[in-house]
DNA sequence: CTCATTTCAGCAATACTGACATCC
DNA sequence: CGGATGTCAGTAATGCTGAAATGA
């Protein structure tokens, strides 16, 4: 075993985005953890979001806002539906659509996931400071926005 | 479709494990596309960095300091092997193990995949100044090098 | 005809689990 | 015996592609 047996590599470790994947693997085990927790998956979580900010939408327009794929928005709903936690009804105004709207008890499995949600952010942040969470997320917003708006 | 279709919506945006998934994502394709350029994949850069930087160590060593799964070094060193990039030998010493070591390839490969990574690095980065990526990189080492020792 | 939407079937890389045989 | 190692088979979630059917 030696002594040295668990030190990253530097070439691992000085790289940004070797950290970022590995973080965001952490960060994806603690928060699926806490959605498990509610029954609800992470992009369950993001299309509900959608939902209550945007109200009704198709399942084309759910997609682009949550970059998720079409075909993978279809297997969400599929098991939102099911749990009631949503409603899928062809839009009479184009007929290739299909609105779909929250329910209340998806409005009630949202609150459950923002608050499983915010028990994994504390898990995940808790070795930095206010000041160094916020500059995080500003860095992190700002590599999103450019990368996103190069389609 | 309406006006706003592709907003992100705020629960997401403003939520530091979103914002860390996605822009790893982002970094993934990135990354692999480079890599796949020269003929390699992330888990062999790993592999080849943590030979070129340790010397020849056992399989389980090396999963241990990249963080890759014994079952999955299993398998990119088979490929590694077959591209004659590293050498797997038994270890005379303790006949569980093998000992694997870098070969020349294996150096000429990594100095390769050096370089790709540098360019997608770049492209990563293109929106952050040099201050930014130094801050971005520290503090995803802090977030990094609690979750790890949190084992 | 072109394009958007929904749906399905399937693929690929990542990360992990369980099991087994071997050996310290 | 307990524990580490290498190996294999299989699973799961994520993100994507291609194709088909429908309709704007």
């Amino acid at each position: 075993m030696g002594t040295a047996d668990e030190r990253v590599p530097e070439r691992l470790w000085s790289t940004p985005s070797w950290l970022l994947t590995h973080a965001a693997t952490h960060a994806a085990r603690l928060v699926s953890e806490a959605f498990v927790s509610v029954g609800a998956r992470r992009y369950h979580f993001a299309l509900l979001a959608a939902l209550a900010e945007f109200g009704p939408a198709s399942q084309a327009a759910l997609g682009r806002r949550c970059g998720i794929d079409r075909s993978d928005v279809v297997a969400a709903l599929n098991e939102l539906a099911e749990l009631g936690q949503v409603v899928r009804e062809p839009d009479p105004a184009d007929r290739r659509r299909n609105v779909v709207t929250l329910t209340t008890e998806g409005e009630r499995q949202l609150a459950r996931a923002d608050e499983a949600l915010a028990g994994a952010q504390g898990a995940l942040l808790a070795p930095l400071a206010e000041g160094e969470r916020v500059e995080l997320a500003r860095l992190l917003a700002v590599l999103l926005a450019h990368h996103r708006e190069a389609s």
